[in-house]
DNA sequence: TAGAATTGTGAACAGTGCTTAATTATAATT
DNA sequence: AATTATAATTAAGCACTGTTCACAATTCTA
């Protein structure tokens, strides 16, 4: 058959999106595949091929959706009377939090690996790096003497920081792996490497 | 044909495992196959299942050895004549340019995701957590007054931070991903993390 | 209503992990 | 030395994978 018109480009490509999310979510990226994806929506492999490159373009789909969703709650409370230092913890928590609510999907934004000959899109690479930016809009205020270079430089080594205890801790590579040690852990690092970092208390 | 006795059974179990390394370093693990790995050793598929459980289980030993060989290099050097804190930083350095060296045999370690279902051997885990307590045993003379638990939790939040720069620095996750910029920043965290972490300047 | 355009299919290709019956070379026994 | 037993290795097979593409089915246009 052709032209169903069941349903247009754009609804099969969300359709895909949430079916390869559930999947995900499920039985992680091991789990995925292009003729599960199609079947649960009630299409035939070929289909997918009309509206992502391959399984890859896919992934970076759900992962540009993911991190949307963490953007926006990243920035989406009101924090204006916390101080800057408890915001970056706020910050810190919202983070695992929604690194633990859905471990697989999160992870997943790690587990594909672009290499040279496939690399990553520019827009997606925003994407990622947009999350940074966070992090420096709120260390500027806590030393406002340093140059917007060495703040970029702070904001990924901290928060880069952040993310290897999260991963680690979701990979059961620590000594101990349970939500709440891994907050404490994140809420160390901060502490500590704002005490070398941070000009003020604010 | 049986019993050829070309190669023992540990023979072939370091000729799967040299062949698979190889294939890992050149291609990642996308490239692994057991197909390959056994052809390249002019042996057929089965005989790698007579010497490994399956192929999650050669990758959690070509990681056992990649963590064996890092243990070596980060124990190795003499370094008494530096501080505590120099040691420290000798330490991340020695990490950083193992990852560089082979980016993609280094990163397979934490590219297996043990399932539920499929847990991480203990043995293993052993074998990963080893590095925590070489940092400890750094750690623990900058702070004396500290108990153990928290050196242990010190450690985790350091090194699983160094880990997670290098990890997205090799995967071009962050706004520069050079070797150079990658040492910067984790020398960066130790520094920072050590003002508010020691208590001497040794 | 005939023809053009588009949408979706599903078979095919080359690969994957893994299992297992059959085969064969050697070692042990008679 | 001949035979039997044993263990090593294979090759075929299963159910799956990503990806492509000639074709079929449907709708739009003329």
């Amino acid at each position: 058959m052709a032209r169903r018109s069941d349903h247009s480009h754009d609804e099969i490509r969300d359709m895909i999106l949430n079916a390869a999310e559930t999947i995900v979510m499920e039985h992680g990226l091991k789990g995925l595949s292009t003729r599960k994806v199609t079947r649960d929506i009630g299409y035939t492999v070929g289909t997918l091929y009309l509206v992502f490159e391959n399984l890859d373009d896919l992934v970076t789909h759900i992962n540009a959706r993911t991190l949307n969703r963490l953007y926006l709650l990243l920035t989406g409370k009101d924090t204006k009377d916390l101080t800057k230092k408890e915001q970056l913890h706020r910050l810190g928590q919202i983070y695992v939090n929604f690194a633990y609510a859905d471990p697989h999907r999160w992870a997943l934004i790690y587990e594909d690996r672009h290499s040279k000959d496939h690399p990553m899109p520019v827009w997606y690479k925003k994407n990622i790096l947009q999350m940074f930016t966070i992090v420096e809009e709120l260390l500027k205020p806590l030393a406002p003497t340093r140059t917007e270079g060495e703040i970029t430089q702070a904001a990924s080594s901290l928060w880069a920081g952040v993310y290897g205890i999260c991963i680690l801790g979701i990979t059961q590579k620590l000594n101990c792996s349970g939500k709440e040690y891994v907050l404490e852990l994140v809420e160390y690092l901060i502490n500590n490497f704002l005490k070398g970092f941070a000009d003020t208390e604010e």
